[in-house]
RNA sequence: GUGGGUGUAGCUCAGUUGGUUAGAGCACCAGGUUGUGGCCCUGGGGGUCGAGGGUUCGAAUCCCUUCACUCACCCCA
């Protein structure tokens, strides 16, 4: 036992884990190839400021769940709590969106939170998220959606939902804001202490209280779906044709209300089962005005995140990495531990060349017989290489092959060809 | 930040109203006649019972403190 352990809700990501993790990335990564986006990959670390402008100054995020550092360069700077703020500072650093009229980039990394940990939900945990940067087209809306929910279906994720809203402009949210506000204001003693608190800091909230006596209030409460502007309205009708166009089902939920201030018009969440009370597997939406809060010109985008221990959780057994051949060598007595060895590294070489991938295991103890098969066996080798005094007479290895009783003699030099070749 | 639950072997957990050297399953190691795996059998190694303090002749068990993990609130992916 350490005297050191990992710090609170940033557990390691053990060895036995990671095929899954790395089955899951390769078919990320070729999916999205598919659907034309190239990954992006930005720094950790940013300036305090960009997450602070970004996310809103008044989120819970930036207000007490970063991890801030004092000072680097003479700026404060924070790990990246979220993917959108770093992306479009790149964007707009680096010109992407120069001769292309749309630029579609996704991210795949680590996101540091200081919450408290619960089931779905760690301090630092893995986002993969696209961004569409440069069109307000509603079909890019719709193409958005459409990938996440491909690319969540090619998982075969259990109990999706897509719920989609409309959380308006900055020319109809702040009027909607205020014909909310004066109603809760007028209900104030149904409500819970929180929603009332959050009357004033951001009435649109209450909508995701779960206290029953704010919900049977919230019923009669207006919705922004009816205070939309044209513009917005629009909008989402036509992001609604396309959606029931490409044949995915959706729910329209006027309650979807993120908690990053730069969303506007099109806002959208993913829910799963398995994954408790954090059962939004992905989410995302629109923030054309964010470049603007930047010091860019004007230049609307569309994005959602997904969570990937949230993904792994739904789920579950199913998804199963496909596992690597395993060929071990195993020297019988100490006199051929030399030649085991050499072998041993003579085949991986082989397999190198070759093109073909085994995983190809020396034992430097000495095994009795028993012992080596026994754990080949278990290690769900395909082959055991053994060695003893016989074999080193007569210049050849023992192919044990597990899957039956073949079994056969190969001369030393023979053996890392004749192995590279089985092994394909 | 606020609640609830749980901390005993590498893992999953038993441990009866406080009572001898603290147990099981899995895993690991070695055997079950001379160099052949999976099943089975036998044996073995491995634990400051989360930590600190207290009560008691005696504490894994009762009391206090503390830490960790976990679920939920909150918030969010």
């Amino acid at each position: 036992m350490s005297k050191y352990k990992s710090l609170k809700g940033m557990p390691d990501i053990l060895p036995a884990d990671i095929p899954r993790w790395h089955e899951m990335e390769k078919r990320i990564r070729r999916f999205l190839s598919i659907y034309g986006y190239t990954e992006i990959r930005t720094p950790i670390l940013e300036e305090t400021e960009l997450f602070a402008r970004s996310i809103g100054s008044s989120t819970d995020i930036v207000e007490k769940e970063m991890f801030t550092l004092p000072e680097v360069s003479g700026k404060p700077v924070s790990l990246r709590p979220e993917g959108t703020a770093s992306v479009l500072r790149s964007y707009l650093e680096h010109h992407l969106g120069h001769g292309q009229d749309l630029l579609k980039v996704y991210y795949l990394g680590p996101m540091f939170r200081h919450e408290r940990p619960q089931k779905g939900r760690l301090r630092q945990f893995h986002q993969m998220g696209i961004e569409a940067i440069g069109s307000d087209h509603p079909f890019v809306d719709v193409e958005v959606m459409v990938l996440l929910m491909n690319l969540l279906e090619f998982f075969q994720t259990p109990d999706l939902h897509l719920e989609i809203n409309s959380v308006g402009d900055e020319e109809c949210r702040p009027a909607y804001r205020k014909i909310l506000k004066d109603f809760l204001k007028a209900h104030a003693q149904e409500l819970c202490e929180n929603c009332q608190r959050r009357t004033d800091s951001n009435p649109m909230r209450v909508f995701d209280c779960k206290v029953p006596s704010c919900q049977s209030v919230l019923e009669q409460a207006p919705i922004i779906l009816d205070h939309l502007n044209a513009r917005c309205a629009d909008h989402l009708a036509s992001v609604e044709e396309g959606l029931r166009t490409a044949g995915v089902s959706f729910t329209k939920n006027p309650r979807i209300v993120r908690g990053l201030d730069y969303y506007e018009r099109t806002a959208f969440e993913v829910t799963s089962g398995n994954l408790g009370a954090q059962n939004a597997v992905a989410a995302g939406g629109r923030y054309d005005g964010l470049a603007e809060v930047m010091g860019g010109s004007h230049t609307p985008a569309i994005g959602f995140a997904m969570g990937l221990e949230r993904l792994l959780l739904t789920l579950g057994d199913s998804l199963i990495p496909s596992l690597q051949k395993r060929v071990e060598f195993v020297p019988l007595d100490d006199k051929a531990q030399i030649q085991t060895m050499a072998l041993s590294m003579q085949t991986r070489q082989a397999c190198v060349r070759s093109d073909t991938s085994p995983t190809i295991e020396f034992l430097p103890e000495p095994k009795s017989i028993k012992a080596a098969l026994r754990r080949a066996n278990r290690n769900q080798a395909v082959a055991a290489i053994l060695l003893g005094s016989e074999e080193m007479k007569k210049n050849t290895a023992t192919v044990k092959w597990l899957n039956g009783k073949d079994q056969k003699e190969i001369r030393f030099e023979d053996l890392p060809s004749y192995l590279s070749k089985e092994l394909a």
